[in-house]
DNA sequence: GTTGAGCGTT
C-alpha cells in the first residue's frame, strides 16, 4: 500500500528499514517522505494501518537504499518535531517477517525450520481474548497495565466490528476514504492520502442530513407529541394505542 | 473526535 501504487512488499533484498515512533496517528508516509528523502534514497515507506479500522498505528518504516544514509537520517531525524509530536527514528530490529536484522537491513532469511524462528510471541497481536484474563492477572503491576491498554485498544476495534454481521458500515467508510486519492498525488509515495488538515468543502457529507432533534422549540413539540392523532385523547382514554403504558404520563 | 507502547504489508 504505501509503495509506488504497488502492492506488497516491492524489494527487501538490499534495503534498510528504519523504525520511526511516536507519530501521530494522522502522519502519512507522504508526510515522512520529504524529511527522509532530503537525507538518501528512500526506497519505500510503510506505516501499519490496523486492519479493521484502518487508522495509523503510530509508527512506520522507512527503508533506506544504502546504510550510511540510513544512519545519517537516524541521526537528524531522531528527535525531530513532526506534527507537534517527537518522532523516534531508529534501526529496525526485525524484519517483516520477524526475521532478525543488523542495523535495518536483513541479515537473516526467514527459516522456515521449526524452532528457529522462535524470537517473540507467535501472532501475539491477534491473539484471541478469552484466555487472557488469567494471563494477565498473574502479571506485574507494570505490565498488567501494558496489556491492559493494548487490549483496551483492541477491545475498541472489536467491538466497533462485532456489531455487524459481516460488512461494517465504518469499514466500508474507511476503505472509501482511501480510494479517493485518484486525483492527484503530491509524492511518490500515494499511499493514503486523506485530505485531514486540507478539508476543502468538497467534502462528502453523511447520509444522515443535519437534523437536530432539538431543532423544534419545546412548545411546538409538545402539540405536536400531543396530537398525533386527534382520537388519541379520546375521553375514553382506552382508545389510545396501547403504546402508552402510563396514562399519567399525559398529564404531565 | 479520542489513544501513545511498540517492530511491517500484496
Amino acid at each position: 500500500m504505501s509503495h509506488f501504487g504497488r502492492t506488497g512488499p516491492p524489494d527487501i533484498t538490499d534495503t534498510y528499514s528504519l523504525l520511526v515512533l511516536n507519530i501521530t496517528f494522522r502522519t502519512t508516509a507522504d508526510d515522512l517522505y520529504p524529511l527522509f528523502d532530503k537525507y538518501g534514497k528512500v526506497v519505500d515507506i510503510f506505516i501499519p494501518r490496523d486492519r479493521r479500522t484502518g487508522e495509523s498505528r503510530g509508527f512506520a518504516f522507512v527503508r533506506y537504499k544504502y546504510a550510511d544514509e540510513a544512519q545519517k537520517a537516524v541521526d537528524r531525524l531522531d528527535g525531530r518535531v513532526v506534527d507537534g509530536r517527537e518522532m523516534a527514528v531508529q534501526f529496525a530490529k526485525y524484519g517483516p517477517n520477524a526475521e532478525r536484522i543488523q542495523q535495518g537491513r536483513i541479515i537473516e532469511k526467514v527459516s522456515r525450520i521449526k524452532g528457529s524462528s522462535r524470537s517473540r510471541s507467535p501472532c501475539r497481536r491477534y491473539r484471541d481474548d478469552h484466555y487472557r484474563d488469567r494471563e494477565y492477572r498473574s502479571r506485574s503491576r507494570s505490565v498488567d497495565r501494558y496489556e491492559r491498554d493494548r487490549y483496551k485498544r483492541r477491545e475498541r476495534d472489536y467491538r466497533r466490528r462485532s456489531r455487524s454481521h459481516s460488512l461494517s458500515p465504518d469499514y466500508d467508510r474507511g476503505r472509501g476514504r482511501g480510494r479517493d486519492t485518484k486525483h492527484h498525488r503530491r509524492s511518490p509515495f500515494d499511499s493514503a492520502s486523506p485530505p485531514r488538515r486540507s478539508l476543502s468543502p468538497y467534502r462528502k457529507e453523511s447520509p444522515r442530513r443535519s437534523l437536530s432533534p432539538k431543532k423544534r422549540s419545546p412548545e411546538k413539540r409538545s402539540h405536536i407529541e400531543r396530537s398525533p392523532t386527534p382520537r388519541s385523547r379520546s375521553p375514553l382514554g382506552r382508545a389510545m394505542d396501547s403504546r402508552s403504558p402510563s396514562p399519567h404520563a399525559d398529564e404531565e
